[in-house]
RNA sequence: CGGGGCGUAGCGCAGCUGGCUAGCGCGCAGCGUUUGGGACGCUGAGGUCGGAGGUUCGAAUCCUCUCGCCCCGACCA
């Protein structure tokens, strides 16, 4: 193992790449574009599954699984949605060493089977509404890749579900985007502007999409999970119909929401520094690791009979002894604030002497002793004070880089030299939308939640602007 | 697909105006001394120099073709 990492200032994707890799998060594959998810960034992908399926069962949802091959002319079914995905399908023409009388397509989302398969269910209003969530890998060819942020094959959870009128299906879209915006916030320490899409974009064939966007360490946005109301253009493509009250057959009202292994990339890049990564203790897959310290055998034996008394007292925590003999206490320091373990438990010859323990929190690097009596709790507190201090940080660098201009000469004097979000009148047109990015490479976010009021004069055109809009260089 | 860079041991690199047994650092294995912020010594294992042709007495080194990877752009969760 090299000693440093390139520093996150000198050059960010090099420090994400190096990191990802240097903690065991992911690997390269034999196969282009795709990733190997490694058992620590595994670790963390189940922390986050178990997190969200909790909020997605507490609002009523039911896990099912829908097939990975969809046939060609189901994606061709809704207009939007095939231009938008045409280009990145993978097709499968062969099976069996027999050509396929219909080529599969291994699914970029699912709207489209799991439609089909609404509509066989959905008889009567009695019916609705339907809740449905899957956990899957889907794929997409991508030009360029990167490490979680974008891969041909990636996994996440994708919710659909249907409805009997518009209002129910927009309560639901916005119900899991608070879902959403809840788990960054509280269980990843991700403060995120919520907001909905622009025109052009939204998901092919959405009514509206809404998306919380989250600011990465080098003031880069990137969308951390998306909701869609799909209104009755999934429900008019693949027939899904309920009689309703009045024996009237009426269209659902679908939507379908997001998030995928790209959000551990935003864990990364919003809590990651020089040191390396930095975990939120809510989703660590290693929240304490305990590295003992002993120079004879008989020190060994009094700091290791320690630890398991650290052990007991910690059941609740997911903790880790690092014993390993061929490595130093130091060597283990650097590597486990590498691989972002908030807390720290340092224990020695001294330290039995004294019946306490050293801890060092990754958030801060402050080092403390703690006696042993109570260590569960201090270790408790501790844990919830280093998951708040991460949001509270990383609310404090979304703030600081966010401003709000009116002037289009000042917009991208700031993005040129110092980078952020700007939050600025926009006309809804999608001509500025374009001139802005083709000026400045920075495009809309969102449209923030929240605005009241006259937006002002149009930061592009000077025409009047009903809205603000979220501009940022985005991943 | 356009622009740029790079393929030599697991990783990072040197060697490249043709020259003899292909080298260095890290890592790895064994032994010993170490261990409170990335320890050290000794010994050792490990390479068809990305691949295929060609030039030559001789190719990691020169030429042609090819494959792959990384970075920047268009596309995207």
């Amino acid at each position: 193992m090299a000693e440093k990492l390139t520093p996150r200032s000198e050059d960010f994707s090099k420090w994400y790449t190096e990191v990802v890799q240097r903690a065991e998060m992911a690997d390269y594959s034999p196969v282009r574009g795709c990733m190997v998810i490694r058992p620590y960034g595994y670790a963390l992908w189940e922390n986050i599954q178990q997190s969200l399926d909790r909020r997605f069962k507490e609002t009523g949802h039911q896990n099912a699984y829908f097939p990975l091959f969809i046939p060609y002319s189901f994606i061709q079914k809704e207009a939007e949605h095939v231009k938008g995905f045409a280009p990145q399908l993978a097709v499968v023409t062969h099976g069996g060493g027999q050509e396929l009388e219909e080529p599969l397509v291994v699914r970029p989302t699912s709207e489209a089977i799991i439609g089909h398969m609404f509509a066989q269910w959905i008889r009567s209003y009695r019916d609705l509404p339907l809740l449905i969530n899957q956990w899957c890998n889907v794929v997409r060819w991508e030009m360029r890749t990167r490490l979680f942020l974008r891969t041909t094959e990636f996994l996440w959870q994708e919710g659909h579900t249907a409805h009997a009128t518009y209002e129910e299906a927009e309560e639901e879209t916005l119900r899991m985007l608070e879902i959403y915006r809840d788990f960054a916030e509280n269980e990843a320490a991700i403060p995120v502007i919520v907001g909905h899409k622009s025109e052009s974009e939204k998901f092919a064939g959405a009514l509206r999409t809404y998306t919380i966007e989250a600011m990465m360490g080098n003031k880069w946005a990137l969308q951390a999970a998306t909701s869609h109301n799909l209104g009755q253009n999934f429900a008019k493509a693949f027939e899904i119909r309920y009689l309703d009250r009045n024996n009237q057959l009426q269209y659902c009202w679908t939507t379908s929401w997001g998030l995928s292994t790209r959000f551990i990339g935003a864990i990364i890049m919003v809590h990651g520094d020089d040191q390396g990564l930095k975990m939120p203790p809510r989703l660590a897959p290693i929240q304490v690791i305990v590295v003992p310290i002993w120079k004879s055998d008989e020190e060994k034996e009094r700091v290791l009979t320690k630890v398991e008394e650290i052990k007991g007292q910690l059941s609740d925590f997911r903790l880790k002894v690092d014993d390993r003999e061929e490595y130093t206490p130091g060597w283990k320091f650097n590597e486990w604030e590498m691989r972002g373990v908030p807390l720290r438990i340092e224990i020695g010859p001294r330290d039995v002497e004294a019946d306490q323990v050293v801890l060092a929190r990754r958030d801060t690097g402050e080092k403390m002793p703690a006696p042993m009596a109570r260590l569960s709790e201090q270790v408790r507190s501790l844990l919830d004070d280093i998951q708040v201090n991460m949001f509270r940080m990383a609310k404090k660098f979304m703030d600081d880089n966010t401003y709000h201009l009116d002037d289009y000469e000042e917009f991208k004097r700031i993005l040129e030299e110092k980078g952020g979000f700007i939050i600025a009148p926009w006309c809804e047109s999608a001509e500025c939308e374009a001139a802005i990015k083709e000026d400045t490479k920075a495009t809309i976010r969102c449209i923030p939640f929240g605005q009241e009021g006259p937006a002002g004069a149009c930061i592009y055109c000077g025409k009047e602007a009903r809205v603000k809009a979220l501009f940022a260089r985005a991943f």
